[in-house]
DNA sequence: ATGACCATTTCGGTATACCAAAATTTTATA
DNA sequence: TATAAAATTTTGGTATACCGAAATGGTCAT
């Protein structure tokens, strides 16, 4: 252990012994970057870190005990999927958490429901039987999410209902590429969605509806149908969660606060 | 420089000054990992890189000249692009070229379209003039290819005309997330593109007809007649690109050549 | 007080040493 | 010679030291 040439000890080897235990029987040997990137991720969605929060690697390393190498892999994927920002010219650049603003949400809900348009074409050109029992799947949540929200559930068990609805079908009929460019933008959408919560409590029964539009287009092996039905579920997303930017403000856009 | 205490001296600080000189006035100053990606990723879509072949952090360290860590993310980077992929589960992994496959470039190519699809259904509803004049740059982009097409010219020179014009659109009406996700695209249809130049090459009135179509639906504003155009443009060339695939068999997804 | 100026700290970028697992080569034994 | 075992190399993961630029904070002269 080379470090007591060190001038100052900044006490640092206490509690660690994360990584190296690579058990082979747990069934998931993850990744110690993507153990931070998840971490990071979570709360990044959930608003502990703030939008606009300044993100700095030392700081990442100091609460959750990894070394530099790792927590700056987990900053790049961040970055490159746009939860974090880089702000300054090149050679300089400070991590943040990426602002919400207006434009910004509108264009990634756009976007999450292009593709998820896609999907949902796609899931309705399957074989007739497996098209069935997905389908029959959605309506299944579906029937879920409509209960919950006439119960006033709490709004994490209604955010896990609405996302895996979109989930199933996405899933069904992707691609490994378009999996790959919806899971990187779903968190982004997830985003914003908690920021409109509120609104979204209030729109549930249109939220089924659509829902169920998309199944029953999927049935029937309507694609066209199955498409505008997906976007049509995220452009009304986007409509509601403009209404509630422009009047709470855009977040992030002001100076700094640290993490 | 506190390199004497090494054991063994390893050859290594020849010729390396690269980065440090941050001068100012270049213009761009380009980051070193971006120098590495830009490299590798040149490398990759023209080629020299073949698909399946390995990539080691150290032969890119060796040739590049540049340390580990900038490389790290390079390959990072690339990765998630989805030009490079990693075999072996979780605390192995080695990272190969992505083999290309029918499947593979079957989705690429419907992403890209979807994609420009939707850059072209917003560059058609641009304000009047903005959308006249980006029509006006369009058609002029393709007079050029047309002429080139008509006079036997480099395959080089031809992609250049093509991406320039889908370039053109994309960045005229998109996001900046938009414009991520098609940048990130971009360098993987090409690598396609690339292998089925023969093929391009004998087809290229079509190309230049189907262009056209995209201008003028811009030009008249119609959304889903822009759309469709950009999405055909793609799908046709996503048919040919499959018959050229399954007659020169897929690339890559053999045994690993050597970098 | 206020503002210019300098010391300190913070930060991301970079280079490099160390490690364990895997692959590869060499060696030794049947 | 064939094959198993051992030694070596390769590889990605990780930790950490060093650097220069920028931010920060404090001090002193006005």
């Amino acid at each position: 252990m080379p470090q007591s040439t060190s001038n100052r000890a900044k006490a640092h080897s206490a509690a660690k012994k994360r990584s190296a235990a690579r058990s082979r029987d747990t069934a998931e040997p993850v990744d110690n970057v993507t153990t931070v990137y998840n971490e990071l991720r979570s709360l990044i969605i959930t608003g502990q870190l703030p939008p606009g929060a300044r993100v700095a690697e030392r700081a990442v390393v100091a609460r959750t005990g990894h070394s530099r190498t790792p927590v700056r892999s987990a900053l790049h994927r961040l970055q490159q999927e746009g939860l974090v920002a880089s702000v300054g010219r090149p050679g300089d650049q400070r991590l943040i958490v990426t602002p919400l603003t207006d434009a910004d949400g509108h264009e990634v809900f756009l976007l999450e429901g292009h593709l998820e348009g896609l999907a949902a074409r796609q899931a309705a050109s399957l074989p007739l039987e497996r098209r069935q029992q997905l389908a029959h799947r959605l309506r299944e949540i579906n029937r879920g999410f409509a209960a919950a929200a006439r119960t006033r559930t709490a709004p994490a068990k209604l955010f896990s209902f609405d996302h895996q609805f979109h989930e199933t079908f996405v899933e069904a009929a992707s691609g490994p590429r378009l999996l790959a460019l919806h899971g990187s933008l779903r968190p982004q959408s997830e985003r914003y969605a908690r920021l409109y919560v509120g609104v979204l409590l209030a729109d549930l029964p249109n939220s089924v509806k659509e829902h169920e539009a998309i199944a029953a287009a999927i049935a029937k092996g309507n694609r066209a149908a199955a498409q505008r039905a997906a976007e049509r579920n995220w452009m009304n997303a986007a409509r509601r969660l403009a209404k509630v930017i422009v009047k709470q403000g855009e977040r992030g856009t002001r100076r700094p606060a640290k993490a």
